[in-house]
DNA sequence: AGCACGCCGACT
DNA sequence: GTCGGCGTGCTC
């Protein structure tokens, strides 16, 4: 036939596919290819392929082959969605690679990689059969209230009819219905990207000049005068821009929609339909890059390159505000000029439109950004273009480390140390900062690590040359490191001069600035009113009811909150054990310190900053505007505060309590606290003025806090580290931990001492546990943690996690484990 | 992840 | 008895 001639051979050959599924189970599956499609199919791009009995998904070619599976028969693919490749092969390698190390499935790798519009699953509709006359008198209670349901809405899904009749099981009714020919069951994929569309506007040539156009004038002002004002209109708008939309148009003429339309048919305008980008930016702004390194600086970045010869990963330990942006500024312009991409890395919380502005200035459309807070359009586009090779610079959040890049040169990872590069809710649990390291590897790319205060895992690597260092030890702009001071709450205590939870003297610290017009910042590590609600007569807690923690009262809905699971419920007046109205709020948070501090000093304009206030869209970016206008004079805040703020104003940092910090029963407490107070105290005095940092402690002894004042990352390192290797932590033992979770607390116990005996057989007293972890019950489901313990050198960590799968599959064969969930981090943090 | 099949308690 | 919960196994 003509349609085969062109082709090749595969035209006659019968493909079968091998296809990632975005489904967190263990193995890919195979496809057959209709020979119509063999010219089109390709490693890397979507198919949508049926899986199971009625569910479509979009799947990933990940391999071909002419080889027909032996033990089933295979299904078709029902399309192929992509012209080109949608994912690259060196990131299915990145996805294999990610899967092997951080033990998880490929399809998980994959959920979290692709932006979630391009992997489209079907969804069961169902609708009323119209075509089939019935009498409803004949129907049962449930089916005639589906039949009603879709008189008003003609389309529900499976789920809208378990909601609409307060039961889970709904198949066998709908299935019933299906066979009295009363409704269909369709599925349906719905492409879920859309491209924005705009329709634009320009004048017919004839009108370019004068004489045609005056005399265009004269016509319509008599006939039709609101078509005159909207040709007007036009020629105002064109003389600032070029391209009009008719969007425009009608807003600056007030025309209406019908007289532009028959200007169209007219021809006077001209009308053309394009997809626009949703990640516009101002085009007015000129890349400029007129700034000057400092000496330090100029040395550390040279110091950077000489070491990016020998080295693969450089860690460039800057104190805060050492002006380490600049420097990557000018390694990323130097890597752009040879033509290859940079990826910029920060944590989430720290990409906020500041950094951005600032990195437009210099690359202007040439940066691309990715982070969660775009909606699903937008994260495609920034795939699209990277895909395109159409960004030189990508600034992104964890999740960037999957986008398509095709020709890495640099990755910058930046705050290294913190916590939020590593995902731990759903698989893949992985680290960004490390699988960074890994993803340049295979662009031949280099990386820079920067922090404060770096992770003991990299600097370990920096001491032991296997990364490069750069210190950077002068504040930019000769900025002084701020003064701290601790203060003894028990002191305070002792002399009666606490007000609720503020020392003296960090009041009177806070009244000195704020009658400078200087701004503050107070830091409590705890969101919500109070943790802990208890009874005074009979000691009664209110807890979660899936959970095993206590219920954190939230002024703000006046409900009891679980931080776990979500779980909330109204906050008791009497206790409901005893009856008693002694209720007791232990512990603060966030919520209680603005509360007080707004009784204290009424006339203050108070923020806060934490989980609760910042999960709508903009309103991080909100509350970072009003500190920046100065509409704020106090911001009260967990974490997030110590991250991404740098604000001139902010003169004094309080620390309310320390000690919430240092207690925590973590092998790492010292370390994160260190980093906590570092990062917090960095955010004082930052431009011309010293700032000052008041930690408010029980323990002003605290060996942590000493090395605080004074500055010392390298004593506090050589003195952990002594611990961590007598110990057996990282980063001289690698962990991985295996989380058993089961809902009946008896087989937990018995199945996670099986699970650990069968692990001893390999790997001895690497093994410690089962433990029950500090929560021992989220979400009904009882948790036991097994730890092993890996040396560094001595043992192939990549046999070892073999071993460990092995294990695991073989025990979740056994009977007696069903029921039960095993979930491995590596590399916890 | 869905969805079917099968077993078991609590209702008309 | 039957309905609906829930556990278990499978999907190319």
């Amino acid at each position: 036939m003509l349609e085969f001639t062109e082709g090749s051979h595969t035209h006659r050959t019968t493909l079968f596919v091998e296809v990632i599924l975005p489904l967190a189970i263990s193995r890919n599956y195979t496809y057959r290819v209709p020979l119509e499609m063999n010219d089109v199919i390709a490693i890397g791009k979507r198919v949508v392929v049926q899986f199971g009995k009625s569910k479509l998904y979009t799947a990933i070619v990940a391999a071909i082959s002419e080889q027909a599976p032996a033990k089933y028969e295979a299904k078709y693919i029902l399309e192929v969605m992509d012209e080109q490749p949608a994912v690259t092969l060196k990131q299915l390698a990145f996805w294999q690679w990610i899967a092997e190390y951080y033990m998880c499935n490929t399809g998980e790798v994959m959920n979290a990689a692709l932006p979630s519009a391009l992997k489209l699953a079907s969804e069961t509709k169902i609708t009323l059969n119209k075509d089939h006359e019935y009498d409803r008198a004949l129907l049962n209670d449930k089916e005639f209230l589906i039949t009603e349901a879709l008189d008003i809405q003609p389309e529900l899904t499976v789920s809208d009819i378990a909601k609409l009749l307060g039961q889970k099981t709904v198949m066998p009714i709908l299935k019933t219905l299906f066979e009295k020919n009363v409704i269909n069951i369709s599925e349906e994929v719905s492409q879920r990207y859309k491209p924005r569309r705009r329709t634009f506007i320009t004048l017919h040539p004839l009108y370019r000049d004068q004489e045609n156009l005056k005399e265009l004038f004269s016509i319509l002002e008599k006939r039709a005068p609101k078509q005159a004002d909207a040709v007007l209109a036009f020629i105002k708008l064109s003389r600032h821009q070029k391209n009009i939309t008719k969007n425009e148009l009608i807003e600056e003429s007030g025309a209406a929609d019908a007289s532009i339309k028959s200007l169209i048919e007219k021809e006077i305008f001209i009308a053309e339909h394009k997809n626009i980008s949703r990640l516009t930016y101002d085009e007015d702004e000129e890349a400029i890059s007129n700034f000057v390194l400092s000496e330090a600086q100029q040395s550390a970045l040279n110091n950077i390159k000489e070491q990016f010869t020998k080295k693969e990963v450089v860690l460039l330990h800057g104190v805060t505000s050492s002006g380490k942006t600049q420097i990557y500024i000018r390694l990323m312009e130097e890597m752009i000029s040879t033509g290859k991409q940079v990826l910029y890395l920060l944590p989430e919380i720290a990409l906020t439109t500041h950094i951005i502005e600032r990195l437009r200035i210099y690359f202007g459309g040439d940066i691309g950004v990715y982070h969660s807070r775009f909606n699903d359009n937008e994260r495609v586009e920034v795939w699209q273009k990277v895909l395109r090779n159409e960004y030189k610079v990508v600034l992104g959040a964890r999740s960037a480390v999957f986008l398509p890049f095709s020709d890495l040169g640099l990755i910058i990872v930046d705050e290294e140390h913190e916590t939020s590069y590593k995902q731990f809710d759903p698989a893949p649990r992985y680290s960004a900062r490390d699988a960074a390291i890994y993803l340049a590897n295979m662009h031949k790319a280099k990386v820079l690590l920067g922090s404060a205060t770096p992770s003991f895992e990299t600097y370990h690597n920096a001491h032991a040359q296997k990364y490069g260092l750069v210190e950077l030890t002068e504040r930019y702009g000769g900025v002084h490191l701020p003064q701290i001071e601790v203060v003894s709450i028990v002191e305070e205590t002792k002399r009666k001069t606490m007000q609720s939870h503020f020392t003296g003297v960090l009041m009177a610290d806070m009244q000195k600035a704020l009658d400078n017009k200087e701004q503050v910042i107070l830091f409590q590590n705890r969101r919500g009113y109070a943790p802990v609600l208890i009874c005074k007569v009979c000691a009664y807690t209110p807890k979660c009811i899936n959970c095993d923690v206590s219920l954190t009262y939230h002024k703000s809905s006046g409900k009891l909150h679980c931080h776990y699971c979500g779980y909330k419920e109204d906050s008791p007046s009497v206790c409901p054990a005893c009856g008693s109205t002694h209720l007791e709020y232990k512990g603060f948070g966030t919520e209680k310190v603005e509360d007080e501090l707004s009784v204290l000093m009424p006339d203050v304009r108070l923020a806060r900053m934490d989980l609760d206030t910042t999960r709508s869209r903009n309103s991080l970016q909100n509350i970072l505007n009003d500190l920046e206008e100065k509409k704020i004079d106090v911001l009260v805040g967990t974490q997030m505060v110590a991250k991404g703020l740098d604000f001139a104003d902010v003169t004094v940092i309080g620390i309310i309590n320390a000690d919430s910090l240092l207690k925590y029963p973590d092998y790492r407490a010292n370390e994160r606290s260190y980093q906590m107070l570092a990062q917090v105290s960095g955010r004082a005095g930052r431009r011309g003025k010293q700032g000052k940092v008041i930690i408010q402690t029980y323990d002003p002894l605290h060996r942590v806090i000493k090395q605080v004042i004074a500055n010392d990352y390298s004593d506090l390192y050589f003195t952990e580290m002594e611990e961590r290797k007598s110990f057996k932590y990282p980063p001289y033992y690698r962990i991985i931990n295996l989380d058993v979770k089961h809902k009946d607390p008896d087989v937990l116990n018995n199945q996670a001492e099986y699970l650990a005996r069968e692990l001893r057989q390999h790997f001895g007293d690497r093994v410690i546990g089962p433990e029950f972890p500090l929560i021992n019950r989220i979400r009904n489901y009882y948790i036991k943690s097994i730890m092993l313990k890996f040396e560094r050198d001595a043992i192939s960590i990549v046999k070892a996690k073999v071993i460990i799968r092995d294990i695991i599959t073989q025990f979740q064969t056994t009977k007696l484990s069903k029921g039960c969930i095993i979930q491995p981090n590596v590399d916890p943090y």
